[in-house]
RNA sequence: GUGCCCGUAGCUCAGCUGGAUAGAGCGUUUGACUACGAAUCAAAAGGCCGCAGGUUCGAAUCCUGCCGGGCACGCCA
């Protein structure tokens, strides 16, 4: 096989003719191009071999003369891409579950930005809604001044468990939590104070997880934020004719659509989700005029964008065509849901500090002298929970589990990382020569790799096109593969002056994806492990 | 009940707009550190691509039905 095949059935058809002539005429008539070697049949395709020489002259040339930029293109010059991702509920701890979006956002974010569009990456937090009433409520009956002091994170959780498991026996609670969220809708002053408390506390502590991640956003405008554009909102909505009351709240009517009604106003009076995401949509419209808004939300949100987006329409917003809810699978814990409420969670701190641990003893024992292993172990273990996470298609479901989390064998990030260190090592020993000559690099090892190689940009557009990062991931295994495979196969140091010349440049070349590849992902790449 | 998504090797998954003998990793068995780092490489075994129809020269891929799993379906986010 070539590395291009043009089947010939469709030809055939139209020709009347059998296709395996058609693929042999064909050949026969193919004008020479200098790009193919040759151009054969094979039966009933045609298959076109690039001439390797000039494969490799062409691709890790570019890669040389790019470097950090080999990959990028001008697709979305002048435009601007607004992501939504992350976005944790801070009056829960931040589960194992958030990475998802947090993760599938900055890679988004880092792939678009590749592509040449000026990104936005807002972590829209949940820092109002019903839930914090209920945190308020919950303090109020099992509250510990002290606890909050000393462990503020784990007595909040504590606080979010008990309450959902009060109210399954006491439903009177659960409006005593309602409440609350009215009061603090309505500027009570007490009510206020906490909120801000247990606000400040949950960020700081967001903040730490989203620096061992490596986690950045340029925008932290949370629900809280739009709170005094609400009744502008509702009150455009109505002006539209577009508001019903129902039931004795107030709704915006789906039913052409074929969907249920999008609820803007609770019975009493308090706002929803929907409210706010509405607003925060006009908002960020208005602010940066976004070409894309994509929405890094998990599956069982679906509907409910759905619903948001029809609302828009409706409004008579044209722009609501280029706002894409982007849908991951959940993760699961035990064939189960992972629920907060039921405090079945598991803590991405823990799993964070349980790879880094996994990284660090595997350093200890295959690498003892290297320097800042901290830091290296960090990059290793974090880079392979986040990789293990965007190897696969986004939309599929993932049971939680440990045993998988914690292996770095295979097709994971640590073995991409360590065909990078492995040619950082090589590279220390003998830099870079000028004058190599790359049409050298025609054995099949060489090829296999160059070949896979110049299929980086294409990898990238891809991932961007379809807002899937698993795209980048599995083309960075396949380089690591065919590197892993030239590697045991070809001496590079010990080659002849010329052809070790050209194969420095080629590893060099395939450092350069590497690193550039992995750094779409969100993860480092260290020069040595 | 209705709608959407998923179903490929023991396990976890690739398979782009239908195209050649369906591919990886883990696990299992075997071989390779006196060549640049063995977190590696090489090899073997392992498949009615959920089931049944249909469209097509050709289907894991498109259509229909069924089975199994997940999610969602008005006062949470």
């Amino acid at each position: 096989m070539g590395n291009f095949a043009f089947p010939c059935f469709k030809l055939a058809k139209i020709h009347r003719a059998a296709p395996q002539k058609i693929a042999a005429d064909l050949a026969e008539k193919m004008p020479t191009d200098p790009l193919f070697e040759k151009v054969v049949p094979m039966g009933p395709y045609l298959n076109f071999y690039a001439d390797r020489s000039k494969l490799a002259e062409y691709t890790v040339g570019e890669i040389l003369r790019w470097g950090g930029d080999f990959g990028k293109s001008d697709e979305g010059k002048g435009k601007t891409v607004v992501l939504d991702y992350s976005a944790p509920n801070i009056a829960k701890p931040f589960g194992i579950g958030h990475l998802r979006s947090t993760i599938i956002g900055n890679s988004l974010y880092k792939i678009h930005a590749a592509l040449g569009y000026k990104c936005v990456g807002i972590n829209y937090i949940g820092d109002w809604g019903t839930q914090f009433g209920k945190l308020i409520a919950a303090y109020q009956h099992w509250g510990d001044e002290a606890l909050l002091q000393q462990d503020p994170i784990n007595h909040l959780y504590e606080l979010y468990v008990r309450f959902h498991r009060e109210a399954e026996a006491d439903p009177g609670l659960e409006a005593e939590g309602r409440g609350w969220f009215k009061k603090l809708e309505d500027g009570d002053s007490y009510a206020t104070e906490l909120w801000q408390r247990f606000r400040d506390i949950s960020l700081a502590e967001f903040k730490r997880v989203y620096a061992r991640l490596g986690v950045e956003f340029d925008c932290w405008h949370g629900e809280s934020f739009y709170n005094k554009m609400l009744d502008e909102t509702i009150a455009a909505v109505d002006a539209l004719g577009l508001l019903e009351q129902s039931q004795g709240a107030w709704i915006v009517n789906l039913e052409e659509e074929g969907m249920p009604p999008c609820l803007l106003r609770k019975q009493d009076g308090a706002t929803l989700y929907a409210t706010r995401d509405l607003t925060a949509a006009i908002y960020r419209h208005d602010t940066w005029g976004f070409a894309k808004a994509l929405y890094v939300v998990g599956v069982d949100q679906t509907l409910y964008f759905r619903q948001l987006f029809a609302v828009l329409k409706k409004m008579g917003k044209p722009w609501v065509e280029n706002c894409q809810h982007i849908p991951f699978g959940m993760i699961r814990f035990n064939g189960g849901k992972m629920s907060t409420r039921q405090g079945s969670l598991v803590f991405l701190d823990d799993v964070l500090t349980e790879a880094i641990d996994l990284a660090t003893e595997i350093i200890a024992e295959k690498n003892p002298d290297l320097p800042n292993k901290e830091e290296v172990a960090r990059q290793v273990g974090v880079g392979a929970l986040i990789f293990g996470d965007l190897s696969n298609d986004r939309i599929k479901d993932i049971d939680f589990d440990w045993d998988q989390v914690m292996d770095f064998s295979g097709e994971t990030a640590p073995y991409i990382q360590y065909a990078h260190a492995r040619i950082c090592s090589i590279l220390r020993k003998a830099p870079l020569e000028p004058g190599f000559n790359l049409s050298l690099l025609e054995g099949e090892y060489e090829n296999a790799l160059v070949s896979v190689l110049s299929k980086f940009p294409e990898a990238i557009e891809r991932a961007g096109a379809t807002c899937k990062p698993s795209f980048v991931a599995r083309y960075l295994i396949d380089v690591a593969k065919e590197f892993s495979r030239f590697y045991h196969q070809c001496p590079v140091l010990n080659a002849p002056p010329a052809v070790r010349a050209a194969r420095l440049a080629l590893i060099d070349a395939t450092r350069q994806v590497l690193a550039n590849g992995l750094s779409l992902l969100g993860i480092e790449a260290p020069e040595e492990m």
